[in-house]
RNA sequence: CGCGGGGUGGAGCAGUUUGGCAGCUCGUCGGGCUCAUAACCCGGAGGUCGUGGGUUCAAGUCCCACCCCCGCAA
């Protein structure tokens, strides 16, 4: 099928990969414009553009493909378009050029976690499993009809980065099945169930500011939910620390008390119910290490009140 | 030239201000104690102190250049 893709952040590029391997005649790609990212404040492009670029595919960067995008889309004469973590939202117009219309790559399973972050949302919120849910764009914000759905479980440990990564792959594939199925007439279209829908917001910042009185549970799901951004963390030494992985454990204490810091125990902090076990953390300025690695070369008194 | 932190045995750190024997918490290897142990005791191995150059009787430490890693901001 001739295709337009549409896509931003890694999460898309094994999408993208995926149509070029499926034989798929992929004649452009939009995405978001390179922006200064990093130290040095150097310009970057996304990781769908380096894709894209590699399989040299013509790339588009609008700064609003709703307002200065269509003329670009209809001359690409696309007999469908694919869109994943785009960033952008598509007006009528836009969607009304595919004849075949529009399929959108969405990580939750709908119609639970619409928005911009489903993948952190369903750890935030406690969910056992999440997924991918193929489904044909319309005006609104992924309330589209659903097409395929694929399942899979939450480790418990599991951070959004490494789920996104999973899901990614995960998605991929769906999408392939989506389009075999699409050209062989063959694809179910099934409203969402509004009564059922939930609306997830942004990540904001904000919401890494630990909050101990929460219960275990809550804070593991806050703490790997948010990895790798916006992380929960600590103020400590002057410096923030980065809370990356953690388990829900016994015990108990006063919200924010360390109940344990060494090597042997681990780092074991109460919370509002239960105890959370720090599995992975960061120092400020300092890498990515386990917490007895950390434990090692710091002391903090048990006692102490993050 | 956006701001800032860092690179020291296998891991995590101190030591750099004020140049003077390579240190700490672990791990690892060997031995001991113990019914037993992730506990405890004794002993050992393991380091071009990110790279190159400079100053000095002497550089992890001071000077110059470069490489790499990380945080903030997005």
């Amino acid at each position: 099928m001739r295709v337009v893709f549409m896509g931003t952040p890694d999460f898309a590029v094994p999408s993208l990969e995926k149509l070029i391997a499926e034989g798929h005649q992929v004649a452009g790609v939009f995405t978001q414009p390179d922006r200064p990212r990093g130290r040095g404040n150097r310009l970057m492009p996304s990781p769908v553009k380096v894709c894209a670029e590699a399989h040299a595919i013509p790339v588009f960067q609008p700064e609003k493909i709703r307002r200065d995008g269509a003329a670009d889309l209809r001359a690409l004469a696309p007999e469908l378009c694919v869109t994943a973590a785009f960033g952008q939202i598509l007006s009528q117009e836009i969607l009304d050029i595919p004849p075949r219309g529009n399929v959108n790559v969405h990580a939750s399973l709908l119609p639970r976690h619409r928005g911009s972050a489903p993948i952190a949302w369903a750890i935030l919120q406690g969910d056992r499993t999440a997924g991918v849910t193929t489904m044909m764009m319309d005006r609104g914000i992924d309330t589209g009809d659903m097409l395929l759905k694929a399942e899979t479980e939450i480790g418990e440990t599991e951070t959004c980065g490494e789920l996104t990564e999973r899901l990614s792959r995960i998605g991929a594939e769906l999408l392939a099945e989506t389009l075999r199925r699409m050209e062989a007439g063959t694809l179910p279209r099934i409203p969402q169930d509004e009564s059922r829908m939930t609306y997830d917001p942004m990540l904001d910042k904000t919401m890494g500011r630990a909050d101990f009185s929460l219960t275990a549970r809550e804070m593991a799901g806050r703490i790997n939910g948010l990895n790798p951004w916006p992380c929960v963390s600590v103020s400590l030494d002057g410096g923030q620390l980065k809370l990356l992985r953690a388990k829900a454990a016994d015990g108990a204490g006063h919200p924010g008390e360390v109940i344990a810091a060494d090597p042997k125990q681990g780092l074991v902090i109460a919370c509002g119910e239960k105890t959370v076990r720090i599995l992975e953390l960061q120092a400020p300025g300092g890498k990515k290490m386990k917490a007895e690695d950390y434990l090692r070369g710091h002391g903090i008194v048990p006692g102490t009140i993050l």
